[in-house]
DNA sequence: TGTACATCAGTGAACGCGCGTTCACTGATGTAC
DNA sequence: TGTACATCAGTGAACGCGCGTTCACTGATGTAC
């Protein structure tokens, strides 16, 4: 039965949605396109209608993913004013490594939750999404940071490799040692909050 | 036919070697018993005199793989003496994001290879085998750390962060964005060699 | 020391199952007139 | 505005394939005598 444009983009939409849940929550490969167009309200056959392969619903979970991302970053940033521009950045880290944030279902980072599947999938197509899902990310986060623009895309770039480390090991441990996990989250809150200048303590 | 018994540890270990090879460099899904028993040179068939199943021998890899690591951290802590206890450390940060690390085929750190496996796999087995490593490998680096044992052991944890998320990045992205890979690289270990004392720039 | 035999790791066919993908079919939609 | 018809997203059976695991069989080993 054909059906009017809107349901069928609305369709698609929901096939998306349900791919985004269910491959952070489990990755690519342990999510049949049974799984998900179930979890869609629909049935395995249609998926073709929408997508070229599940490979190419993967990129598009990647570009969807990022674009979330980063779009959180550009709205902190745009909401925190000089002379305290890192206080949105201190947030984002408190948030970024919250309990909260570590119990959800899915990893809540893209690169937390596509990190492994990329570099070890051999498809081009989302290795490729993904790559510059990370670049849009690490711009993003510069502007975040203060100092000139290598030094400030410097720091993003560490940062970011401490965040996507520490919520990665959280992750992997919540099952065999809750504590340790938590131990984890604490200890690079507070150790990136010690090395963010925090407006209270900085020189006047 | 009944083997003698050196050949049949000898056969185990083989099993075991391929594994570790093939589960770090392709996650455990991708590999399949009868891939890893043809690359120890045996048949599919035979797996299961030497493990109960499939998910007993990725605890086995795990339990493996960290060990070796914290040998590793280990021996490097034996060799490095006060009053620059950090030297190792400092050694040890260089090596662990070396490019050719990162273009190993399988990643050389047991976080980086499983954290993403042993996250999303419902598997009790594995999940505390990896606990148990994580526990055993920062206890390892907090010993190469200077500070008291609770600062130390702060640190450790940062600087592991930092490593796991910085080459988990840096491999997700050798595919798709090749010189951003090597800028994650370079930026993290200037960055945490400026945040080591080194010796050279140490008061006197 | 020599012989008969129970043991058990290795083999490869076979098991049921779930995978990604294809396909003939359905029937509401949107268009042509 | 009303009618006839081409379109095409959704359905569910079916495709070939590879998976983890089981099993009957083989035959060198190590033991009992």
């Amino acid at each position: 039965m054909k059906l009017s444009v809107t349901r069928v983009a609305e369709n698609r939409q929901k096939v998306i949605d349900a791919a985004s849940r269910l491959f952070r929550k489990s990755g690519f490969d342990r999510v049949s396109v049974a799984d998900l167009m179930r979890d869609a309200g629909l049935t395995h056959g249609g998926f073709y209608n929408h997508f070229d392969s599940k490979t190419a619903l993967e990129a598009e979970v990647c570009r969807r993913a990022f674009a979330h991302s980063v779009a959180g970053l550009d709205g902190m940033n745009r909401a925190s004013e000089r002379p305290d521009r890192e206080a949105g950045l201190r947030g984002y880290v408190a948030h970024y490594l919250s309990r909260k944030r570590r119990d959800a279902d899915g990893a809540p980072c893209p690169m937390v939750a596509f990190a492994g599947d990329v570099a070890r999938a051999p498809e081009a197509m989302v290795a490729g999404a993904y790559a510059e899902g990370v670049r849009a990310y690490i711009a993003a986060l510069s502007a975040t940071v203060d100092g000139d623009d290598a030094t400030a895309r410097e720091r993003a770039i560490c940062t970011a490799s401490t965040l996507i480390g520490a919520l990665t090991l959280a992750r992997s441990l919540r099952a065999g040692d809750a504590a340790l996990s938590d131990e984890i989250l604490e200890a690079v809150r507070k150790n990136l909050r010690a090395n963010l200048p925090d407006g209270t303590s900085s020189p006047v």
